[in-house]
DNA sequence: AATATTTCGGACAAATATATCCTTTATTAA
DNA sequence: TTAATAAAGGATATATTTGTCCGAAATATT
């Protein structure tokens, strides 16, 4: 479904929006501790997300990577996800013709339809607010 | 969504299967040509295919590739990803988590159930006999 | 001002996926 | 029986993804 550099994106950003709801920034070190993932190839996914603005990042002592208070509601699985893996999700063809559409479509365009509909609706209908809910909750984990 | 070899063989199978259909044998180079597909690779695939009992190769001259016509309807577009890219499509966590599941569900768990019910169903239903129909209708094309 | 901390950026390394080539094996046809 | 044909299988090449390492730049603390 999603590239592991995707799976680890969207790991650290829940983690990090989950500190910066509680007004905590956190760094490199510790994303990677509590999401169960590399810290240099992680450090690398940060980076795409700072220069996506979908994280800021602040340099030296006690800095670390934070989200604006404002955009926990605005930014989305689907932001996410542009930004790490690109929008051939939803746009790309299931069998990987280049031209395939309702005028032209490939034997299995009509069956993915109402699949890929259904999936673009739910990544850019949810947010970030809605994810760490249920992470402060401990109803949902991050790690296992 | 599927891997590359995984686009390449359900397109070849569809090929295989439609001149199956009209009780022709086909070749690596002519299911190549007629997919839009690297020759040597797809020949990869084939066998993988051959293996998992989907298809029946015969060698030497006037040989090649064909589909058991009984089977045109029992084989669906499931039994192509599974042998092709196995059953992490289905069986995977959306975030990469070991031990995700309803009772330790990851932040996104449970926006996916729904969606990967729907595909699981879908391709678990569609058979090659269904997808070959709308190909001989010209409604639907391998490649481009 | 000096030092320690932390991200940034580039180069590099390893693993996997994609793709090709060539020899062997089976089979058909002459 | 020989020659031609086509898939099988192994070795190898290329590209992409995944992952690491290290020096540079920024910044807070002392």
């Amino acid at each position: 479904m999603f590239s592991k550099a995707c799976e680890y994106g969207i790991r650290a950003t829940l983690f990090v929006a989950e500190q910066s709801a509680k007004g905590k920034r956190t760094g490199v070190k510790e994303i990677a501790k509590q999401t169960d993932s590399p810290e240099a190839f992680t450090a690398k996914i940060l980076q795409t997300l700072v220069k996506s603005q979908i994280l800021v990042s602040v340099k030296g002592p006690s800095g670390g990577f934070e989200i604006d208070k404002a955009s926990l509601d605005k930014i989305t699985l689907m932001n996410l996800v542009k930004a790490i893996d690109g929008d051939n999700i939803y746009n790309g063809c299931g069998l990987g013709l280049k031209e395939c559409n309702s005028k032209h479509p490939c034997p299995v365009h009509d069956h993915f339809v109402s699949i890929r509909d259904d999936l673009k609706k739910m990544l850019s209908s949810t947010t970030l607010s809605q994810l760490i809910n249920d992470l402060e909750n401990g109803y949902t984990v991050l790690k296992r």
